[in-house]
RNA sequence: GGAGCCGUAGUUCAGCCUGGCCCAGAACGCUGGCCUGUCACGCCAGAGGUCGCGGGUUCGAAUCCCGUCGGCUCCGCCA
């Protein structure tokens, strides 16, 4: 038989009792984490939110009603206690929890639910299928883990609100019911009930509107927002994510990542007590892509990526010559004790470079004052030698090189520089290696579309300087490719946690990108007339940077993944264990919005 | 769209490669009993399994093969 609660309330949380507290008679709430019956004594550690106290049903202290009482009480049932803090008798202190030296000599307890077997125990490091865990999230919260991830969270809300409304920037909502708007991911699509047939879009982010509202004059505009993106899911990425989203007027790059550096700054003092060095080192975007292979490069470790294109033209290599004759490069890296790696574990990263792209992967094995690889004999001395100094090699050294064009080499021996780094266990613990890569190309080509496509969005404003070109742009794509856009994203550990840009204000200019982008003035004036039209009204030079919260609490909490610190994510094929979606509903709904569903059926059974 | 790893009591795993001493075993959890200072309490007894699902091979399948579903990681995708 269940108690009820009453007018009980609880006078401390357990965690937050202290020696100053005996003698206190107190009433605790709470979860029993465990139960130890000694046949007598009975022991309950009673956990709530702020920590555990260890409650004690002596026969010879406590009512030996609530002695019997006690012995009924499992893992994890609901508990009230009313009780007397004593010091713990000499020799039974437990060092091991903060109230280790104290206990509650029960005189009065509440069982105020109970609680099944549980799927998985609540402790902090457990190894619990995922699904489970998500299945079970409730429980899954109660570990001390996933709290302190949950509280942490809660802090980067709280500060990132402190900081930026004490920079005059003011929190606006944006609708979750928008247009949908195509360039960029997939959208989510909401069916009109009143207009059957259209549909409305999540936002992939508030991109628009927070423009929009620097044409109201807003100045200065944040929100802390889910944005939603119908795309495949990572350990880095679920179709819906936060973002720290802001905006200013009248600014330029250096405004907009001084804000940026400040917040963040702001965020790892208050809440790690941690001092970052500003201001973040920058890198251009051809920078980070020729050294690192990747525009979002993790500085925690080196293994840069050498051009040895001048050597490899000589040698009678036929891959080697051959990429760079054909207008491609040869990059290598030299891994520094890589010689210990087997010939099967090359292998692998040979299949990995496939993987990625690459035709095949040359490597050199520098061992005991000798040289093993497969194309080494196609080197002279001379040429060997070259290739050494320049690649810094010594006795222990491994050299991997990718032949191929420009963008697969780089993308390949940015995936293994990577790979590599992991394997050998070369990524330092506890840094905090923030860049800025600035520089980025404002348009690429699409092979796909056979048209140019924004590196970072439509909106983006190209460099002051090229303004009076756009026409030479449009006209002739390589003239395009060449400007650089005012883009600029935050990367900090090998994660893009951040990124934005000086927008276009203009009318006149957003015209000529969307011309340049071989969006007609038909297209343009449907799918963003509206933003056109606010640009006429006076709009204002501005510019703004959006955070991925998910992705800094991660990095701030040490998590491997998003998942970890975001309270009800989606598995992988973007299900939600917990409650099931998504599902089928019923027909009513779908005649009430005039949809007819197509289920496919799987093809006849052999 | 593609690749890899994984799926066995409530949970974590072993067994699988090399089919049969496995109508599947351990630990934790669970149930009952004993125990007056434990805190990973201890001791005794016990319950608990469609081996993800479907098909095939075989005298015989958790084990081999095919398919499928689900989870995770990655490529593509994510302006």
């Amino acid at each position: 038989m269940l108690d009820h609660l009453g007018d009980f309330k609880r006078d401390f949380f357990a965690g937050e009792l202290t020696e100053n507290n005996i003698g206190d008679e107190v009433r605790l709430l709470g979860w029993a984490e465990s139960v130890r019956d000694h046949g007598g004594v009975i022991f309950i550690n009673l956990r709530d939110r702020e920590g555990v106290v260890q409650v004690v049903f002596d026969p010879s202290k406590s009512p030996k009603e609530e002695v019997e009482k006690a012995k009924k009480v499992r893992l994890e049932y609901v508990i009230g206690v009313f009780g007397r803090v004593e010091r713990r008798p000499a020799g039974t202190e437990n060092p091991k929890i903060p109230t280790g030296n104290i206990e509650v000599i029960g005189q009065k307890l509440l069982i105020l639910n109970t609680c099944d077997i549980l799927p998985f125990p609540i402790e902090d490091d457990i190894s619990v299928n995922e699904e489970v865990r998500l299945k079970y999230r409730y429980l899954d919260i109660r570990r001390n883990k996933m709290f302190k991830n949950l509280l942490l969270r809660h802090e980067v809300y709280q500060k990132t609100r402190e900081y930026l409304a004490g920079h005059g920037f003011l929190e606006v909502e944006t609708p979750m019911l928008t247009k949908s708007t195509p360039e960029g991911a997939r959208d989510f699509l909401v069916p009109s009930r009143l207009e059957k047939g259209k549909f409305y879009a999540l936002p992939q982010s508030p991109q628009l509107f927070k423009q929009i509202l620097m044409v109201g004059g807003i100045e200065r505009y944040f929100q802390i927002v889910k944005c939603f993106r119908d795309e495949d899911l990572r350990k880095d990425r679920q179709p819906e994510f936060t973002q720290i989203d802001f905006e200013m007027s009248f600014v330029d790059e250096e405004d907009v990542m001084a804000i940026s550096e400040g917040l963040i700054h702001y965020l790892w003092k208050e809440i790690l007590g941690i001092e970052l060095k500003l201001p973040f080192p920058r890198m251009t975007y051809k920078e980070a892509i020729e050294k690192y292979g990747t525009d979002k490069p993790d500085l925690r470790y080196g293994l840069e990526l050498i051009d040895v294109s001048d050597i490899a033209k000589e040698v009678e290599f036929k891959v080697f010559k051959g990429a760079v004759e054909s207008g491609g490069i040869v990059k290598g890296i030299n891994i520094k004790g890589g010689a210990k790696l087997s010939r099967k574990e090359i292998d692998l990263l040979t299949e990995d470079a496939i993987r990625f792209g690459a035709k095949g992967m040359a490597w050199i094995k520098l061992e005991k004052e000798k040289a093993t690889s497969p194309i080494l004999k196609f080197f002279t001395d001379e040429q060997k030698e070259k290739l050494f100094n320049k690649m810094n090699a010594e006795d222990g050294d491994l050299l991997i090189f990718i032949a191929d064009t420009y963008e697969t080499t780089h993308r390949v021996l940015g995936f293994l520089r990577k790979i590599i780094a992991e394997k050998l266990n070369l990524i330092p613990k506890g840094q905090w290696k923030f860049t800025w890569v600035v520089d980025f190309p404002l348009v690429e080509w699409d092979e796909e579309e056979n048209r140019l496509v924004a590196l970072h969005h439509p909106f983006t404003s190209p460099k002051e300087e090229d303004l009076d070109r756009l026409d030479e742009a449009i006209a002739d794509k390589n003239v395009a490719l060449n400007f650089k856009s005012r883009a600029y994203d935050l990367v900090l550990n090998g994660e893009e946690i951040g990124g934005g840009s000086i927008r276009i204000h203009r009318p006149d200019i957003q015209k000529k990108i969307f011309e340049m982008l071989n969006i007609s003035e038909e297209e343009a004036e449907e799918k963003f007339g509206f933003l056109i039209q606010a640009l006429k009204y006076g709009a204002p030079p501005h510019g703004g940077l959006a955070f991925g919260l998910d992705r800094i609490v991660a990095l701030m909490t040490d998590s491997d993944s998003i998942r970890e610190v975001i309270a009800f994510p989606k598995t992988q094929k973007g299900n939600c264990p917990l409650t099931g979606a998504p599902d089928f509903v019923a027909q009513e709904q779908l005649d009430e919005l005039g949809i007819e569903v197509e289920i496919p059926v799987n093809e006849e059974e052999g």
